[in-house]
RNA sequence: GGCGACAUAGCCAAGUGGUAAGGCAUGGGUCUGCAACACCCUGAUCACCAGUUCAAAUCUGGUUGUCGCCUCCA
């Protein structure tokens, strides 16, 4: 399996550190508002790579923070006039809510910052003892300088970057040693929540609090660090100084960033007031087809672009998926238990072709555009050969791998069975009784009012068909 | 200024040395009372220039263009 590692701009060949077991850390959200759709791409592609892990057979543990306290939050707090735990809260549901729409599984641990700062103060601790970090007027500041690698993520030099520093100083770099220090420490101001330090009441910075839950919950090292690629610089390589210079191993061996999402070509930003939430695409588009647009339209490392059109596109592509397996399971209740003919044999072999064809896709990197294809040609592979004459084994190993490789990409196939009411029952009764008597004015009539309900009626050799529009 | 990514049909998008996957859309057909579904047919020589090679979308150099990071940001 090759997995592209940012820290050296290389497809590398994955190697757990644990035979068999895969320790991933993936950045979540801020929560001080629901997520946008943005802040999903990142939630759905590395949902799918954990997918792909367990479907190998690796053990998976996989962990997700919550950034529960941060200046934003404080301020969404502050204006609506209620405790900052409380916009966490909402938000943290919120986001819950949302992943499972986007049928994303829930992490083997979800840990919120507020919940791990004791583990944070040890970290500053052991930093500080090391020479890493200093205290000053209350605030704790990590010593940019003694970390000799820093940069290697972001390929930056350490001395470019104080020069961009020089220009924008502000009030509170006054008593760092060095405009490249960051803040691992910081004391409250009025209004803020604060914890209990050794060196002032107050909260801890960012990066910490991702360096403090990885090791944890995964251990000084992990296999795989993932987050969106304005993380590279400064969090994740921040994050690797302070567990480095902490822990004395190295933090992460593969560091996986996606590309951003735009819409109409361009950055998403709340100044530009062009951005969507993920639960306003989900009023217009079902979330599957969301999942579906982010996995097929293009690979996690090249930028994506969202507009209605692209959505359109998904939509029309992700149901001509659900046809053919709803398609198939209708044949299934009825296909003969039978011996396969050759053709059929055949057909059966093709699946396994198709399935090795997704995996090497899958395993270039988790190329799902790529993978997603295959699943197109199977789709027509089942089109074109199977019908209702077609042995029941057949039908069977179809659908079982169609829905398997659906499933490893998350993306849910399969309408949930839905009885329909009695009055519409009658109604569709009513219209086959006008079709058989040639009354079609009264039969379109008759269709037209389901599909003003919502009710889509296929008429097809074996009968009426129907789905939700 | 520093670092990086990208440029393939109307649109989206795979493809890193041997004569271009897949999807959406369009047009024509088959099926159907009609529609829908499905099927068949329909389309590009891969930004440009130069080079390496028997052979390049795929390697090298250059040109042009688009985008991202360098500040909170998925």
């Amino acid at each position: 399996m090759k997995v592209y590692n940012t820290i050296t701009n290389k497809k590398e060949e994955f190697v757990p550190i644990e035979e068999g077991k895969v320790r991933m850390y993936v950045c979540g959200p801020t929560v001080y508002n629901y997520i946008h759709i943005g802040n999903a791409r990142p939630i759905i592609v590395f949902d799918t790579v954990r997918r792909y892990f367990e479907y190998k057979g690796y053990e998976v543990n996989f962990v997700s923070n919550f950034t529960d306290v941060d200046d934003k939050i404080i301020k969404k707090a502050n204006e609506e006039g209620v405790d900052s735990t409380e916009i966490s809260e909402r938000y943290i549901k919120a986001v819950k809510e949302d992943m499972e729409h986007l049928n994303v599984k829930p992490a083997t641990k979800h840990p919120k910052a507020t919940e791990e700062i004791g583990g944070m103060i040890e970290m500053i601790k052991t930093l500080i003892e090391k020479g890493h970090a200093y205290e000053k007027n209350g605030s704790v500041y990590f010593r940019t300088r003694s970390f000799d690698t820093y940069g290697k993520l972001s390929k930056k030099n350490i001395d470019d970057l104080e020069a961009g520093h020089r220009d924008i100083k502000v009030a509170s770099e006054e008593e760092k040693e060095d405009p490249l220090d960051f803040v691992l420490w910081k004391p409250k101001k009025e209004g803020e929540p604060a914890w209990e330090s050794p060196w002032s009441d107050g909260r801890p910075g960012w990066h910490i609090e991702c360096s403090v839950m990885s090791k944890k919950y995964l251990g000084d090292q992990i296999d795989i660090h993932a987050g969106g690629e304005d993380l590279i610089f400064p969090h994740h390589e921040n994050e690797i100084a302070q567990s480095e210079a902490a822990n004395g191993k190295e933090f992460a061996k593969y560091w996986m960033h996606n590309r951003f999402l735009n819409i109409d070509n361009k950055k998403m930003s709340k100044s530009e007031g062009n951005f969507f939430t993920v639960r306003e695409v989900g009023e217009e588009y079902p979330y599957e087809v969301l999942r579906f647009f982010m996995l097929s339209g293009a690979h996690y490392r090249m930028p994506l672009n969202f507009s209605r059109e692209l959505m359109e596109a998904a939509k029309n592509g992700l149901e001509r998926i659900e046809n053919c397996v709803s398609n198939l399971k209708r044949l299934l209740s009825t296909a003969e238990e039978k011996v396969p003919s050759e053709k059929e044999e055949a057909l059966i072999v093709k699946m396994d072709e198709f399935n090795k064809k997704f995996d090497a896709s899958m395993e270039d990197d988790f190329n799902t555009t790529d993978a997603i294809s295959v699943v197109f040609e199977m789709v027509k592979a089942a089109n074109i050969g199977i019908d209702d004459t077609t042995a029941k084994e057949c039908v069977l190993g179809v659908y079982n791998r169609i829905k398997k490789l659906c499933d490893i990409l998350g993306v849910n196939v399969e309408k949930e069975e839905e009885l329909l009411d009695a009055k519409i029952e009658s109604l569709i009764e009513e219209r086959q009784t006008a079709r058989k008597n040639k009354d079609f004015a009264r039969s379109d009539e008759i269709r037209d009012l389901l599909l003003a309900k919502g009710i889509l009626l296929e008429d097809t050799r074996e009968g009426v068909r129907w789905k939700r529009a």
